[in-house]
DNA sequence: TCCTGTATTGAAAGCGTTTTCATATAGGGA
DNA sequence: TCCCTATATGAAAACGCTTTCAATACAGGA
């Protein structure tokens, strides 16, 4: 809503509007007194340069986007939440995608912002692989908290096999032997290294895998409740659960209860994530944190300087990990004396 | 991403940028050989006009924001969802603000759109009314499920009185005659008009109202679990609560199990919004269903209608109500025999 | 003293549209 | 036949900025 332009307030400081333009973008080229002035009128009248006309006239490329697959997933609206912080601090517009696991909106929505010559694109979990390929042909791409097989790409995630491995060691230090997976979807790698990490947990302490005790599902809510049925059907109930993330395991619990299932005395329930919103009761749902603002931060400041440096398309990109924290909460109890495995 | 100007577009034609822009944009200006032969090859080439030219030169303001105040409440987020869409559709660009409730991001946010000339923000309920009379002045606005006292603001929003009133008298009709009700912040007017829906179900019953039954939360979810003890807190409980949102309804009814307390057996509960989220389990939340959908397809439309018609600033605006319809879950239940009420 | 290089600034040329204004053509009325 | 009015198109001027290029000034080196 700047009233003014760049002409008028370079008339204003007796000066040339190219001189105002370097004040703005490049002040080390221009010499103090001059410079100070007309940061200073700048400063005084508000002036904000017309954003149009700066983008069609410097070819660069602007503006970011988020692509999460479900917003209603308390997970994927804090990492909304968060990025759309960090954009506004920068003064940087931030396009929400919300793909809705369909693959025919994430096509509308990436031809949509390659139009209009995004700057660059974070890509969370759950977003398919061709468009992620597409998009990195065109434009800056950053992963959150997800990773694919390709070297170019800049990826932030967790330490997903560590964090499971945690997860794993700690029930199996509470006595547990009989330990419960639910994961997600089939290739979401996030949830396979908190698999892998689980399962070699179990392995260090010499307790066998069986597949039996790994349901899939899909990460929201509902396949928590499908998941706690599953294992309840089994002959021998696990006597704790590792889900692959708080959603789940905050529907496991409930169903558990509802079914007048003790939680954790019958069964002990460990989630991942720890989304706040899962806390708020008598019990805490003990959990994996993620540290979601450090994430999130990782992600963007990688992109935005992948974006200023102009990377080159091929180059070798940063891979980030960032480190889990074990949380505990309410959900899970020692096995005491002679162990308590199976059926009750 | 369109590799083409519009200039190339004009001489693979044989005419002038002119024309071609006339095509695209008002088509009837130009007489049928050419502009079928112009439209073929724009469609032809994908050819897609430069947004930032176009916005330089056409004056015209562009592009929408949503305002909500927290976008981890499933309310929210499908509001967000829906309108992501709808502009999606429209090919227009959405930013999406979520305030955290918090006035300082509200103005910043709506400073930078401001200075980006936005074409038109919706706010849902919970932004400040500084903010809105503010963005008023700048631009296109509607309001969705929020309404103030300003002709010249169009407004969307359920018919909260109603759903008030329908929620009431079918507890009311349940048998029940002591109700509690969980209502949202002050001065948020759809909860205030729940209350009132309510108020007027009991008076016409006969039943008199008491404020001890009134519990102030602000609409999430611990409020629910801090309604609960209020409520059970009390001499003489109730037998039912209202909610003004679901999603105290489920706080309140988590943590009333949490305690031993049946639901519905010992206290019925009913809700308002009908987030899907809520019926996953065995039990499914008896609510006041809002039409999630219809209210943003109003808010949309009439908002693209006020800009498309370049509606005047203090023209009287719509104001459009959208009908709330009951669903029957599994949370309340009929009281029968010697009225049950109070103290067990 | 003259030359070269560097730092600072301004003039002007775009950037890709839209839009105004002018031109040309065709048709209609006198 | 001539003039006038619509209608259809093109030329060119914005829109407000960035950026290249040229100009100037000044310092240091030979």
């Amino acid at each position: 809503m700047s009233k003014y332009t760049i002409t008028e307030i370079a008339q204003l400081c007796g000066t040339s509007p190219a001189t105002v333009s370097r004040v703005l973008n490049n002040p080390e080229l221009v010499a103090d007194p001059l410079r100070e002035r007309i940061a200073q009128k700048v400063k005084e009248l508000g002036y904000k340069p017309n954003p149009f006309a700066s983008r069609l006239s410097s070819k660069s490329r602007w503006g970011l986007a988020l692509f999460v697959f479900d917003i209603l997933n308390p997970f994927f609206a804090l990492i909304v939440r968060r990025i759309s912080h960090l954009a506004m601090e920068q003064g940087i517009p931030l396009t929400i995608c919300d793909t809705e696991n369909n693959p025919e909106k994430e096509k509308i929505y990436l031809d949509y912002l390659l139009d209009n010559k995004i700057g660059g694109i974070i890509f969370a979990e759950g977003i398919s692989i061709p468009i992620i390929e597409r998009a990195k042909k065109h434009t800056k791409t950053v992963l959150i908290d997800r990773y694919i097989e390709d070297d170019s790409i800049s990826e932030v995630s967790s330490d997903n096999y560590n964090g499971g491995k945690q997860a794993a060691e700690y029930l199996i230090q509470l006595n547990h032997r009989r330990i419960g997976f639910i994961g997600g979807p089939k290739n979401w790698n996030s949830s396979d290294d908190r698999l892998a990490g689980y399962r070699d947990a179990l392995e260090a302490h010499g307790i066998p895998f069986s597949p039996e005790l790994v349901f899939q599902g899909d990460l929201r809510f509902e396949s928590g409740i499908a998941a706690i049925e599953y294992f309840l059907a089994l002959p021998d109930w696990p006597t704790a659960i590792f889900s692959a993330n708080d959603q789940m395991a905050f529907g496991a619990l409930t169903k558990a209860r509802s079914l007048n299932i003790s939680i954790p005395e019958d069964i002990s329930i460990i989630g991942f994530d720890n989304i706040p919103f899962y806390s708020l009761f008598n019990t805490k749902l003990t959990t994996v944190q993620q540290n979601i603002p450090e994430l999130c931060e990782n992600a963007f400041y990688l992109l935005m300087d992948n974006i200023q440096r102009g990377a080159e398309k091929e180059e070798k990109q940063k891979k980030i990990v960032i480190p889990t924290q074990l949380k505990i909460g309410d959900t899970c109890r020692k096995l005491i004396g002679p162990l308590h495995d199976g059926k009750r």
